[in-house]
DNA sequence: CTATAAAGCTAACCGCATTAGCTAGGAGGG
DNA sequence: CCCTCCTAGCTAATGCGGTTAGCTTTATAG
């Protein structure tokens, strides 16, 4: 029988698929290596535990997310390059959302750097939007939250009125954008 | 031996206590049962799974945070009670952080209920601000997004920077506020 | 004083994470 | 071409948490 060639960005790819396919509660090393048509003490090999492979998830989402805003903000600068930001970020969300909920964590050991380049999206876009230092801080915390917040409550579906929720996103976006210092 | 003399409240009970205490993670039957005083399979007389006394946890949880805005409410009117409301709300994911993460689920069945009077305090500040309709729907969602993300992000340590918290919740407030149509 | 509904218990099962220790594929050196 | 060694993979086994079944006991109503 032929191995099955695994390996740590391999299991990562497996658990991905599994996310996004079945939500959360799927996401178990049985189905893993189920998955990856192997033994489930076979993943060990590659991964600490499932504590671990969680974090070798964040870590991608991060990477995947970072991007995104790296890509929005190409070109871009002031109030456009924020909003760019906001909505790309916001998009990302709509289309992989339990893979965004499987994110949401503390910046535990080995996430320190992946979180750091996606804060660092939103702290370039504000810096060309003119805000340096103390109030790009804090202004980096209100976008973070107002997005996070919006993409959470919207993917969970708290959102149960039938109006529009591009509409009040882009409510939303604006009203930050204006309030900047 | 006398009885335990449990109930589904003391139950939910018993459960949040551990919940402020130790965290989501030691949320577990065994635990709940253990600190009452009771087998696990005890538990089952009162709640029907753990899903179930989750969603007992979420609908308590829920009516503190309503109970608490309707508190912040009352006498204040127009920007004041969105204010007050937004502030009320954050005070409360700081002192119970563990509460409120265990909170933010689906509107599933038997929470509706609960979250729609949530809900409706959010819809009563903006009432009262004027805004009615759609655009009452759109800015409710905006400000429950702004305070849970930013709840979240603060709770769940995201925020590495020694900047303090307070002002930043702040500003995001008041750009909120001066944003609302 | 007794009958009954409910509260509690023990025993047992299942799924999942994790560990220990064995087996075998396959690459590199002789 | 064969031997050796590393390691991916396997099986077996443990422990914990949730859940179910079925028995026992308490307390209360009649």
């Amino acid at each position: 029988m032929p191995r099955a060639g695994l390996s740590a960005e391999a299991v990562v790819d497996v658990a991905l698929g599994l996310l996004d396919e079945q939500g959360p509660e799927a996401l178990t090393l049985a189905a893993v290596a189920g998955r990856a048509g192997v033994a489930t003490p076979s993943l060990y090999k590659h991964v600490r535990n499932l504590a671990e492979l969680k974090v070798l998830i964040s870590v991608r989402v991060m990477g995947e997310l970072a991007a995104r805003g790296e890509a929005a903000l190409l070109g871009r600068s002031g109030d456009d390059g924020v909003r760019a930001l906001l909505h790309a970020y916001r998009d990302y969300i709509r289309e992989h959302p339990h893979r965004y909920a499987a994110m949401a964590q503390q910046p535990g050991p080995g996430l320190a750097e992946a979180a750091e380049r996606l804060v660092g999206v939103f702290y370039a876009a504000l810096r060309s939007r003119g805000l340096e230092g103390s109030d790009a801080v804090h202004a980096t915390r209100c976008l973070r939250a107002a997005v996070h917040g919006f993409g959470v409550l919207e993917t969970s579906g708290g959102f149960g009125l039938p109006e529009k929720s591009d509409e009040s996103f882009a409510l939303l976006a604006e009203m930050i954008i204006n309030g900047l210092p």
